[in-house]
DNA sequence: TAGATTGTTAATCGATTAACAATC
DNA sequence: TAGATTGTTAATCGATTAACAATC
């Protein structure tokens, strides 16, 4: 089971690209995929596919490939998405009220469960059925509710001090949605959206053009 | 200036990272900056950002460091940071509205001129001053406006056919907010936002526990 | 059986880090 | 000047790919 704490980020990226794709598969009534047909489909190699599967307690067959279903489990179990995690967002700005409705997070199991923002004109206002709380009801929300993660929808300036309200409410991990590096211990992961700055990369690229390289 | 085309991607991904931090420090006043400060900043080492940096067109000076305002302007020229995009979004559920809304885009330069719904209930409605119109517009006006940039925020099973459409229309980049992968000619670069997939790196890293090593 | 596909090892490739001479 | 910091080369590290024996 530690082999599941021994994978690179890079194999996690990859995994949850699978689950979706395998998501798909099973949902079409296809019950095997070989690691070339999944290559194929997510632009990799057949090699990288079998190398990622084999950090899995789960085994292709020779000949026919990996039984859908059964991928589909592991990688449902190995990446949490079988658990509920509660949320809270903080920030209710056009970004934080629209990812506070966004059915795709409530339909993978991450619930948000409070919307909290500093602005006093906003607080009390509702967004989906929720209101609007203010900054300092976070720690007994979090408490009370047993949030799991925090997710970070206010401007760059604000972003470190609310990360650091979440973790020491006892957030287990946040999600940063905001364009800067946020501090946190090493029990507390933290991703980055970095939704803007993909924009970024992708001006650059039409910009100057890719490398003639695959 | 081919150099410009030969960077890696993951030097493509910290430079939108230096020029988040750079621009923090030009309005704060600081004017030089050394790697190590950077470094220290956003989580990395001191050589991997000379290393970054030497791809530039921008010298820093022995025993000072970097000019913020300079190594600001060589970056947002590198990034594409300081020309103005124009983008479409294709797909108006709460994801689709929330970004069209959000300000951080149009501040970055990168303006959304038009949306799209297939949804013949949402047509003609408002999303801030633009008009839901039906995807057939598509070419059209992406095309009479120069559109740059397509952004999918459609279902999984609709992003395909999104993807083509928008590209035939002769978008140059696309941004793909929904959680499959889209296959697109070399010429037309894709970025994932994967918001979604992230919380499932999260909920796994939360799950099993992190890696002991840094 | 014959052949397709896995699982895994070894080779390659690329990215990060260390080290240090140059320099301001 | 002395010392801090760059720019760059070389070393290390890790991730991807190739290759192939095992196998169903």
């Amino acid at each position: 089971m530690s082999k599941h704490t021994d994978m690179p980020q890079s194999v996690i990226s990859r995994l949850t690209r699978y689950l979706a794709h395998i998501q798909t598969l099973c949902l079409e009534g296809i019950k095997w995929i070989s690691s070339r047909e999944i290559a194929d489909n997510l632009g990799l190699t057949s090699s990288t596919v079998r190398q990622d599967l084999s950090y899995l307690d789960f085994s292709g067959v020779s000949k026919r490939g990996y039984e859908t279903s059964g991928l589909e489990k592991v990688l449902t179990d190995v990446l949490g998405a079988d658990v509920k995690w509660k949320m809270v967002m903080v920030g209710a700005g056009n970004l934080g009220k629209a990812l506070a409705l966004h059915e795709e997070f409530s339909r993978r199991g991450f619930n948000i469960v409070a919307i909290f923002d500093a602005d006093k004109a906003k607080i009390g206002k509702k967004v989906g059925n929720l209101e609007i709380m203010g900054p300092r009801e976070i720690p007994a929300v979090v408490a009370e509710k047993k949030v799991d993660i925090g997710v970070i929808a206010v401007p760059a300036s604000a972003a470190q001090g609310v990360a650091d309200m979440l973790i020491m409410s006892g957030v287990k991990g946040l999600l940063n949605l905001a364009l800067t590096h946020i501090v946190a211990p090493r029990s507390v992961p933290v991703i980055d959206s970095r939704v803007v700055a993909s924009l970024l990369e992708l001006s650059h690229t039409i910009k100057f053009g890719r490398r003639s390289d695959h």
